[in-house]
RNA sequence: CGCGGGGUAGAGCAGUUGGCAGCUCGUCGGGCUCAUAACCCGGAGGCCGUAGGUUCAAAUCCUACCCCCGCAA
């Protein structure tokens, strides 16, 4: 409806990517993009843009990536746009209150869980490790906390067995987006609900460290599972065996039938590798040795001679 | 010029003192069986990533290039 709203929208990864594209279409079209500084990145540690970058310069919005938001020179500069709302997605930085406060609507974000739960980082995979069934998408006004400010909308769903990060990552992204869509109008029709969040009920999705992604088959089956799930496609879970690195892509669990030392190898069949665990027996799919592609677990089992009664640390 | 692994049959791998290209699985045909993803017999399937070089002879040695991937950041 009223296309002469100021926004500036903020994000980096992909996942800013699908809302702003709806923004768009909604009629809500950015004035400036501001995302995080390009960096090297991969193989041969070439520079490059976040993704909400380079969609932004492909369909022509300006876009900024200052080391710092919260620079003074860098608010002064915000300030100078003078925008009615400021939207943030992902984007990697908290912002200071002589920010926040600078735009006439509010500054709100978006954030890939039902807050309260799950404030923080890594929403999506932490659900999906601790074995969650329901997860959403929240738009709200932020303060100088991490995701602690007023809640304006939410919209959940169910989470089932086989979800990995990745899908959940993509079922929220358009959740998200069609939310947001819906909050910026709210807003701009100056209807737009608030509510405090319920700090007693709050959860912390801490970032992915090097450590969340080592597979200790000290741990029962379903944890494991749950693990390399959420951390598939990226980064995945990973075992050794010997001194490879073998990542973890899809697997399934199931009660202990045979038994087995953590680790162990107790059946090879159609579906892949079972592996004992402490509790019940989890099913290696699909494995990614370091320096090969993905590939089926008895591909993998047949090629490096791994039988039942196989060890893997 | 960040570090490193790899490209051999449909899949995963072996194969460097250069000398007929192999294994497991799959696939196709046949057999056994009440039956089977089990077992037995037989077959098909390869430009050994690409181009060039050395050699009587190259998957193997030399040079350049292409492609895939792991780490680190």
């Amino acid at each position: 409806m009223n296309e002469s709203l100021r926004i500036i929208y903020m994000g980096s990864p992909d996942f800013a990517v699908a809302p702003l594209y709806a923004l768009i279409e909604a009629g809500y079209k950015p004035l400036y993009i501001i995302s995080r500084p390009d960096k090297r990145k991969g193989r041969g540690a070439v520079l490059s843009a976040t993704a909400l970058k380079a969609a932004a310069q492909k369909i022509g919005l300006p876009v900024y990536t200052p080391q710092n938001v919260n620079e003074p020179q860098f608010i002064e500069d915000i300030y100078a746009i003078r925008p009615d709302l400021l939207i943030t997605v992902a984007y990697g930085q908290i912002l200071k209150r002589e920010l926040l406060q600078i735009p006439r609507l509010g500054a709100l974000n978006l954030h890939a869980s039902l807050l309260p739960a799950y404030r923080g980082a890594a929403p999506i995979q932490r659900a999906l490790m601790q074995g969650a069934n329901l997860s959403g998408v929240t738009t709200m006004y932020m303060d100088e906390g991490l995701d602690t400010g007023d809640i304006i909308l939410s919209a959940s769903c169910e989470i089932d067995a086989t979800e990995t990060g990745g899908t959940l990552h993509d079922k929220l992204m358009f959740m998200g987006a069609d939310l947001l869509c819906c909050t910026v109008g709210l807003i701009d029709a100056g209807l737009a609900p608030r509510r405090a969040q319920d700090d007693s009920l709050a959860s912390y999705a801490h970032s992915l460290t090097a450590k969340d992604e080592i597979v200790d088959w000290q741990m029962s089956a379903l944890k494991i599972h749950n693990q390399i799930r959420a951390l598939n496609p990226w980064p995945k879970a990973y075992c050794l065996w010997g001194d490879k690195r073998i990542k973890l892509g899809r697997s399934q669990f199931g009660p202990t039938r045979f038994p087995g030392k953590p680790g162990e190898v107790i059946a090879i069949d159609k579906q892949g590798m079972w592996i004992a665990c402490q509790e019940g027996e989890l099913c290696l799919n699909e494995v990614q040795p370091q320096g090969k592609s993905l590939m089926d677990a008895c591909a993998f089992a047949r090629g490096y001679g791994i039988k039942e009664g196989s060890v893997f640390n």
